[in-house]
DNA sequence: AGCCCGATGTCCT
DNA sequence: GGACATCGGGCTA
């Protein structure tokens, strides 16, 4: 272990700062630690078949290393039909069902054969809030919906933009069903991020109290405060 | 504000 | 049979 793999209690290392690019698309084929700070303030849009567009700015995100990672579904090599997108290279959607009754939408990291990713938690909703509505309201029963039931959480946000297993392993590159804008260019501002460590990962013994997940702190959206 | 629980497909032992 | 990268409802304070 070097100083970039922290010891289990250590703070993750941050994005280091660099020059200003002027709208590059976004590199994906890097450690999913990097991606994870550098698609805070991104845009992830959903065109549904329709045409309609939703989309909402990235707030949340978990990473998720891969083999040696107790908490990653690829943990010690698992390959199965569900986890085969994280195979596949940078750029690449995710999406699993969990819980019986929820999707998770992933962006996949790192090299060709190397299953890391990041998770999207949360999105601060911009773009066709009504349709979300409709959507997420689908599977309540009465309670109101507040703008920030939308899309704080990352079965939330799947519901909200109707992102189920038939997009995973979608090309984030390619597709005009599901992408990334570029909304937030060059380093993002140290002090709005939180590191924390992720949620919902109490089983991974020495990998739950790593601080892999991050947030932007002024944000109503965020999933767990 | 918390805690508990049911929903229930897929993967694991 | 049990656990799970979750959520919403119903309960106790």
């Amino acid at each position: 272990m070097t100083g970039r793999d922290a010891g289990p209690t250590g703070e993750e290392p941050r994005l280091a700062p660099g020059p200003l690019l002027c709208m590059m698309p976004l590199a994906f084929d890097q450690p999913s630690r990097e991606l994870a700070q550098e698609l805070l303030g991104q845009t992830l849009v959903r065109v549904l078949d329709d045409g309609s567009r939703l989309a909402g700015r990235i707030v949340e995100t978990e990473a998720y290393l891969g083999v040696k990672d107790k908490a990653a579904h690829a943990f010690g090599g698992r390959r199965t039909q569900r986890n085969e997108s994280m195979y596949a290279r940078a750029g690449t959607a995710y999406v699993y069902f969990t819980y019986g009754m929820h999707h998770c939408f992933n962006v996949v990291a790192g090299e060709v054969d190397e299953p890391v990713a990041v998770l999207i938690r949360a999105l601060e909703p911009t773009e066709g809030l009504e349709r979300m509505a409709v959507h997420r309201a689908s599977n309540r029963r009465s309670s109101p919906l507040k703008e920030t039931d939308l899309c704080s959480g990352p079965a939330k946000l799947c519901q909200a933009l109707a992102i189920d297993r038939e997009l995973d392993g979608e090309d984030l590159t390619s597709s005009d069903r599901i992408f990334i804008e570029t909304t937030r260019q060059g380093p993002i501002e140290l002090a709005t991020l939180v590191n924390r460590a992720r949620i919902g990962v109490d089983y991974a013994e020495d990998w739950a109290q790593r601080r892999l997940r991050w947030y932007i702190r002024e944000s109503a959206h965020v999933s767990v405060r």
